[in-house]
DNA sequence: ATGTCGGCATGAAGATCCTCATTATAGAAG
DNA sequence: CTTCTATAATGAGGATCTTCATGCCGACAT
């Protein structure tokens, strides 16, 4: 899952994104507006983590010009002042959430994979495919109740799959929602197919059946 | 474990469940104190969070109730007021520990398991595993008879272990446990290691095994 | 002064990731 | 049907990143 981390204060930035990664999240930093807006035009993220006071301007006014394009979704607020008005300004503008600083991190990372579960999986905790059970808050992948031992790209690789169950999705959208920097081209797609075969190993070694099927020159399906 | 808390404002124990949930702690809500008893009576919790003031009552006049039925055991008051008297009175009727309202919910976490841990070991003044023994009242730990020299830390680290042996304890939580915890976030984990070491060191130079295992990316395990 | 504590630097150990070379397969073309 | 080419699968190994161990030192309190 990636996250835009919209912030220019370095030393909490440091600590937010230490602490993300070991929650299995990709994130991407953007210290003012003006870079926020170049990521966000370029990128689809899982959750925007926004600022209100940036040095080029007002973080809600940078979430006003999103809501014109419809992407507010899975914006979280984050202010240093307690002020009701940027709380309900905020939320108006078509924020999910709103962080006071300061805050603590686990209750940072409760609202993120909260807003990114309503947003991708209407707000389920637990997510049921055939013998596929998948523990969104825990990160955590069973098969007949056995547990899967998957590295955070292979859980990443399969929430994709399983968010866009009976689509195909190119290997392109894979790779980008795999890496964790911004690149706009791969040189190289290979580590993809690393990635595919791991996952698809582990998950029928613990007895699932193999969903992932892949469409010759289009991409891969994951079907269920 | 169950922790019972007895609050009237709302917002605020919406904060204290959400944390204390994140915390693996099992809550229940009383907003009351008429609510509390009739939960109190008909269970038991690890540890209760009594507000003492409340709609329907005082929280001390509650607490006293309680003392009679020697229920008092594991409460830890809660009270806006920093009044001296509230504290002792408090403390007087048998409460376990007393809060200031604001508190940090890691401060609060940081309680409810010295609380809990106090109770674990109430019954055993003297702990035995097998070359390691530990003289809570005195707070103490020999190894065959020969006398550790501890530091606070180690002691508090050797205790966390113990009543978590054979379990996983993550670093964070070996944190929480060692800081006074008037810290929002750990920043740095780095100062466990040093205790751990130090422990570690005192435990075999005295003859001990050393029973506290690292597992990798999860934490440290105490075997016995 | 002394002991305790926590931060930092270094290096080892471990896990993860990606590249690459090789083999297998699908679809297109002859 | 056979051949050819593009695409995909697989296995091995090294590069990279994370985590852990240890020693050292300054800060702080007793």
């Amino acid at each position: 899952m990636k996250i835009l981390i919209i912030e220019d204060q370095q030393e909490l930035v440091k600590n937010m994104v230490r602490y993300l990664n070991t929650e299995s999240y990709l994130c991407e930093v953007a210290p003012d507006c003006e870079t926020a807006r170049r990521k966000i035009e370029s990128f689809e993220y899982d959750c925007i983590l926004l600022d209100v006071t940036l040095p080029d301007g007002n973080g809600l006014t940078l979430l006003n010009e999103l809501k014109k394009d419809n992407k507010t979704d899975g914006v979280i607020i984050i202010s240093a002042k307690n002020s009701i008005y940027d709380r309900i300004e905020g939320l108006n503008l078509g924020a999910d959430d709103y962080l006071v600083k300061p805050f603590h991190l686990s209750e940072l990372n409760a609202r993120i994979s909260a807003v990114i579960r309503r947003r991708k999986f209407s707000g389920q905790k637990l997510m049921t495919l055939n013998e596929l059970t998948i523990d969104l808050p825990g990160k955590v992948v069973f098969i007949y109740k056995k547990k899967l031992d998957l590295t955070r790209k292979e859980y990443d690789l399969l929430l994709f799959f399983v968010s866009n169950k009976n689509k195909v999705v190119s290997k392109n959208s894979i790779a980008e929602h795999l890496s964790g920097s911004d690149m706009d081209v791969f040189d190289n797609l290979d580590f993809i197919y690393t990635h595919i075969k791991n996952l698809k190993r582990k998950l029928t070694q613990a007895g699932g059946s193999d969903n992932i099927k892949s469409v010759y020159g289009m991409g891969y399906k994951f079907e269920v």
